[in-house]
DNA sequence: ATGGTAGTCAAACTA
């Protein structure tokens, strides 16, 4: 059995829905997993998604901020939720699918804009929500599961537009990328977008803030998709749907897909 | 070094 699996910060899924539906139509993952959704769970537009087959959502929510969903074709039940570093945020919901596989869907904390816990609460907070994802799937040992989301670090050098220009930026800093790679390690997750595309500038995401975000292409690979060892042989036909980034209302992130045969 | 844009929800916060 195969199946494929999407991820996109939508940042509104209620602004966006109009283009959540293109890509539903358009692209047909079984699997979409959604981060910033800032939307309570009972506000988000379910009929179209419905009607296009996508029957089964779990997902956490919140006014204003934060919030995950995962939409799936496949008859899916809720496998909990974590609230890393007790933010009270809603930014884990995982779900399991009717072939056994478990799906983690995250949005990490962004972390503000200054790289020191001292000055930034919010990077400390950051820090902490990867140290507490690290423990847990350290204790939890995940077996047949793909982990995906919006991790907010972009941790290779090919992951940014300028390696050099960002160590110091928060999402790319090398304490970050550290924790994690001991996120990762933990967990006994596979990188499967860099399994499948293992050289060259990859990018998720691209700020509103430039002029031109196409011309400029100053992206940074934000949005992951991870599978344990066990399943991470399967995965394959990773991509970025970077034309999504140019869409109607669009949002900063692009899509990112994997395949998995199971 | 600064400011640039977008979303929520109606001022300030977050990204």
């Amino acid at each position: 059995m195969s199946f494929t699996l999407a991820t996109w910060n939508i940042n509104s899924v209620r602004l966006r829905e109009p283009i959540v539906l293109k890509l539903l139509e358009e692209e047909a993952p079984d699997v979409l997993c959604l981060q910033e959704c800032k939307s309570p769970v009972e506000k988000i537009p379910l009929e179209g998604f419905k009607a296009l087959g996508y029957n089964h959502m779990v997902a956490r929510g919140q006014k204003g901020y934060n919030g995950v969903a995962i939409l799936s074709k496949i008859p899916m039940e809720e496998a909990g939720s974590e609230d890393f570093a007790d933010l009270g945020h809603a930014r884990h919901i995982a779900g399991k699918l009717e072939n056994g596989v478990t799906v983690h869907n995250f949005y990490v904390p962004a972390g503000g804009d200054k790289p020191d816990r001292e000055i930034n609460e919010k990077f400390g907070q950051k820090l902490d929500y990867l140290t507490d994802m690290r423990d847990w799937f350290k204790a939890e040992k995940p077996e047949k599961s793909i982990l995906v989301g919006d991790l907010n670090i972009a941790p290779r050098e090919d992951d940014v537009w300028s390696h050099k220009q960002l160590l110091k930026i928060v999402s790319h800093t090398p304490i970050e990328v550290e924790h994690l790679a001991e996120t990762q390690e933990a967990g006994g997750w596979v990188d499967i977008t860099r399994q499948d595309i293992p050289a060259g500038l990859l990018y998720s995401w691209w700020s509103y803030r430039a002029k031109d975000w196409d011309a400029a292409d100053k992206g940074r690979r934000l949005d992951h998709i991870w599978a344990t060892g066990d399943i991470s042989n399967s995965g394959h036909g990773s991509r970025i749907l970077r034309d999504a980034r140019g869409w109607e209302k669009p949002s900063d992130h692009a899509p990112v897909f994997a395949t998995f045969d199971l």
